[in-house]
RNA sequence: GGCCCGGUAGUUCAGCUGGUUAGAACGCUAGCCUGUCACGCUAGAGGUCGACGGUUCGAGCCCGUUCCGGGUCGCCA
């Protein structure tokens, strides 16, 4: 009734067919008798020529109609290499409004990007007509699709855990949905079906996994979405980390490999351990595309007689900033006193000698020794970072990536692959000075109960891991602490009583008493990993209705105000 | 929640040291044009300068309050 092709279907093979298309009008290039209206539809575009100016009478950008008539070959000199089916054009014979445009748009279809992100907010369903963002969504559903095919290859099955559920303690800021049958209690939606699938392990399901959304009522950030995201989560029974991390590598390969051209990690990708990550990279999330690395010059420094690193950790990073202006310089020290360091020392290795700040504090001997510490090579040059124990990696780590953008040097065509593993248990909150879990505390302690009752918890490791991609974080996992007497010791440690745990986690604390099988798993954020194969700088272009960035959908407008009689039902009333 | 930046036509922006009727581009409307493809040309419509208050002979511009948006930190086991 609509069509009888698609509009990137038409090629020279059709001339002379009759053939009815529909779609929107791209635009409209009226000569005078002759008029060029590109018809557009998810697959393409394709040129219709009007002899008849009455039958766009009423049409304008952006309607929907359906016309019909016959193909012609473009003369030559008109073919339009831009278009697939730029050989060809549509003689027009009818053409029906199907869906008027009736008011302005509010902003130019093909290039949103310059309108503010509120507007294109308000008008989604306008913004995901053009090309760029109607290509994420579709590469979101196809990457969404080989996960899928990659899990059920692999014997997981996807099983779906509840939307409503119980508030849970740790973690994030649970959004809270008011029960009606229950006055004063209320449903939470779940931060991620943690709990719900070990106890999937519990129930022998073995290998579980589901496209799973979660939700936190945190602060949104370039990469991370408020209110909602979406995982990849999935769980093994019997299997060790090094089973999961398979596991996840072999998904990521096959989704990268699929949906990019980009070079991409091989198989089996690096195994880095947190504490040499935040030793070589000042991160827990290094960049591997960046070639620079941090050394530790702690050792040298405290045989130097030189006040202000003495006695102190030192970092050390040595680029090759040959032929950098003295801008460039001066801008490193900006940076490093905007990220609150106090300076940023160098030496320059320039035909033998050691130029800088520093160079009058070595001896001839620590000269030779720092060459060979650092490998400083002639026209390179050492950058030197000190600071406090807690924070001197980090500032490395930032001074690092710094370096690395503003010299030019981070392989925009890779994708770096790597896990972090072996994340320390437990750390010492600074504001409080109290032990906490760093990470997940349903984590297994490396070591197990011996290690929780003979180390000191900040040296203690968990099976924990992430997955990490050119400096973002993309997966995180454990394996997961099974044995009640190691999980309650876990939790003593971080200041838990018995009586707490059960309470806070009774399902899981229950169910631990009736045959645990060791389990793992992990769970990939299928946002980023579109964000990052869509070549997006924001999250909020690979979704398709993204909330904004102050939690809110433009579009329906929520969150929104309910009627009394709701929030009645709803037992809330609501405080001045 | 803290700090920084912004709010002028449907959209993106300009607007000088506070001074006549607030401009441009794109979009929209009308007209002209038979080969364009981001067509071109001519004309026109379109504004509570976020809101409120203040200073001033006079405020888009200065001051205060407030609302909204963006960034960043906190937060994100």
């Amino acid at each position: 009734m609509y069509r009888t092709h698609y509009c990137n279907d038409i090629r020279e093979s059709d001339i002379g067919a009759k053939v009815q298309l529909c779609g929107w009008v791209d635009t409209i290039r009226d000569h005078g008798g002759v008029i060029f209206v590109d018809l557009r539809d998810y697959t393409g575009i394709t040129q219709t020529v009007v002899h008849d100016e009455s039958l766009l009478a009423n049409v304008n950008k952006e309607c929907v109609i359906t016309v019909t008539g016959t193909v012609a070959e473009r003369d030559p000199e008109t073919v339009n290499e831009k278009l697939d089916t730029g050989k060809v054009e549509l003689v027009v014979e009818s053409l029906t409004l199907l869906g008027k445009c009736r008011n302005m748009l509010p902003f130019d279809i093909s290039d949103s990007r310059g309108t503010r992100e509120d507007v294109r907010l308000k008008y989604r369903y306008l913004d995901l007509r053009s090309d760029r963002l109607h290509n994420n969504i579709v590469l979101r559903s196809h990457i969404i699709r080989t996960m899928r095919k990659c899990m059920e290859e692999k014997d997981f099955l996807e099983i779906q855990t509840p939307i409503l559920t119980a508030s849970s303690p740790e973690g994030a800021r649970d959004f809270l949905v008011p029960s009606r049958k229950h006055k004063g209690k209320f449903y939470a939606l779940p931060q991620a079906p943690q709990q719900f699938k070990q106890l999937l392990m519990v129930s022998g399901f073995d290998k579980y996994f589901q496209i799973a959304p979660c939700f936190r009522d945190e602060d949104a950030r370039q990469d991370r979405s408020p209110g909602e995201f979406y995982q990849l989560d999935f769980e093994m029974a019997f299997a060790s980390q090094e089973e999961v991390l398979e596991v996840c590598e072999d998904v990521i390969y096959e989704v990268f490999s699929t949906y990019s051209d980009k070079k991409i990690s091989e198989k089996p990708f690096r195994r880095i351990t947190y504490k040499d990550a935040m030793m070589q990279f000042g991160s827990d999330k290094p960049d591997l595309r960046n070639p620079l690395r941090i050394i530790d010059l702690t050792d040298f420094f405290a045989k130097v007689d030189f006040p202000l690193f003495k006695g102190k950790p030192v970092r050390g990073i040595v680029a090759n900033c040959f032929g950098q202006s003295r801008k460039f310089f001066e801008d490193s020290l900006k940076f490093a006193t905007s990220i609150g360091m106090k300076g940023l020392g160098y030496l320059t290795l320039t035909a033998g000698e050691f130029k800088g700040p520093i160079a009058k504090f070595l001896s001839p001997e620590q000269k030779e020794e720092i060459t060979a510490l650092s490998g400083i090579k002639e026209n390179e040059t050492l950058f030197f970072i000190c600071d406090s124990k807690t924070i001197v990696n980090r500032e490395a780590g930032q001074i690092r990536t710094w370096l690395g953008e503003n010299l030019g040097i981070i392989d925009q065509d890779s994708f770096e692959f790597c896990f972090v593993v072996d994340f320390p248990m437990y750390e010492i909150d600074e504001s409080t000075g109290n032990t906490i879990f760093t990470h997940n505390p349903f984590s297994m302690p490396q070591g197990g109960l011996e290690a929780l009752e003979t180390k000191e918890p900040t040296e203690v490791l968990a099976y924990q891991y992430d997955l990490v991609c050119n400096g973002i974080e993309l997966a995180s996992g454990a394996v997961r602490n099974h044995d009640i007497d190691i999980m309650r010791k876990a939790f003593e440690i971080a200041g838990y009583s018995d009586e707490e745990l059960k309470a806070r986690f009774s399902a899981l604390y229950t169910a631990f008493q009736y045959g645990a099988p060791p389990h793992a798993g992990m769970a990939p954020g299928v946002d980023r990993i579109v964000m990052l194969l869509a070549d997006e700088e924001s999250i909020r272009d690979v979704i398709a209705f993204p909330l904004n960035g102050n939690a809110q959908d433009l579009l329906l407008g929520a969150p929104g105000e309910v009627t009394e009689q709701q929030l009645l039902e709803a037992n809330i009333s609501i405080r001045e």
